[in-house]
DNA sequence: CTCTTTTCATTGGTCGCACCAACGTTGGCT
DNA sequence: AGCCAACGTTGGTGCGACCAATGAAAAGAG
């Protein structure tokens, strides 16, 4: 029982945004054990591998809004994980930067996420996992030289 | 510009949840335009395949929550979509039905999905998405039998 | 045939993500 | 000097996906 309509099974956005929700509930339960969230892995990822950045460019690399980028930021310096001082260079700026806790924050992350992929594609070989990624990331890729949407 | 960080771009669980961001926002906006949202698509999509039923079952035939199943109904109801009775067997229970109209926008919301689909996948050959499909597929029933979250 | 447990609909929340508009300050351009 | 664009911030919105609790009704246990 609970048989789900065809019309909904045979939808590729279907199977998509469904498969998206288990993916975000297994992420964000791991993400929760380490007082986290989406947006604060996005910004710390970010600021490891471009360096310190102003909130406009943290938003731009991770996709995220930059009214949500003043939240996460919020909670990050008040968990001691990235640091906000004045740009002197542009006093519109602030320029963030990752603590040494961040960078181990960072860490912890990654390996919840490893976690996760391996829990997520379970079913999958390592040929499959690897056509599997090349086709998403070119539909990815597709979908941001769109002006069909915000993309922010 | 607007590089994004390799620890998101090679994990697919990022991949998933950013092209389900993509898809999102297409059907949505096709939807809208027609008065509805994905919700109502599940539930006018299993009362046409499986016939009429109690709001208990079209939520789990659509993994829509019992409690977003009453919103839904309430909202397909108002607009003429769909008609909800007591059911004279089990005085528990309504008994929702699909009405003419409601098939009408059934088919008006295929629509706007089929040329969604076309959208999403405009960058695979037919080849590719028979493979996208399938491996998307058996990443979904696989997340499905697992008693790791709700699932409804 | 009671008593208890389960099921269903409904109400009224919460959270995360992805947006949008508006405002003040600051920089750049001319 | 004047104007426009950029940045950070505040304060919203909508959707999807949940959760807990309540009252009514059915089902099961004894």
């Amino acid at each position: 029982m609970a048989e789900i309509p065809e019309r909904l099974v045979t939808k590729p956005s279907f199977l998509i945004t469904q498969l998206a929700v288990h993916a975000r509930r297994i992420v964000s339960d791991g993400f929760a054990e380490a007082g986290a969230r989406g947006y604060h892995y996005r910004i710390l990822a970010a600021l490891d591998e471009f360096g310190p950045a102003s909130q406009i460019d943290l938003g731009r690399r991770g996709g995220v809004d930059r009214s949500d980028v003043v939240a996460a930021v919020n909670e990050l310096t008040a968990q001691g994980y990235v640091e906000r001082t004045p740009d002197p260079d542009d006093r519109r700026r602030n320029v963030v930067s990752l603590t040494k806790a961040g960078a181990r924050q960072l860490r912890r992350m990654d390996q919840v996420l490893d976690a996760v992929q391996d829990n997520l594609l379970a079913p999958l070989d390592s040929d499959e996992r690897a056509t599997l990624t090349a086709l998403l990331t070119r539909l990815l890729a597709h979908s941001r030289d769109l002006p069909d949407g915000p993309q922010q």
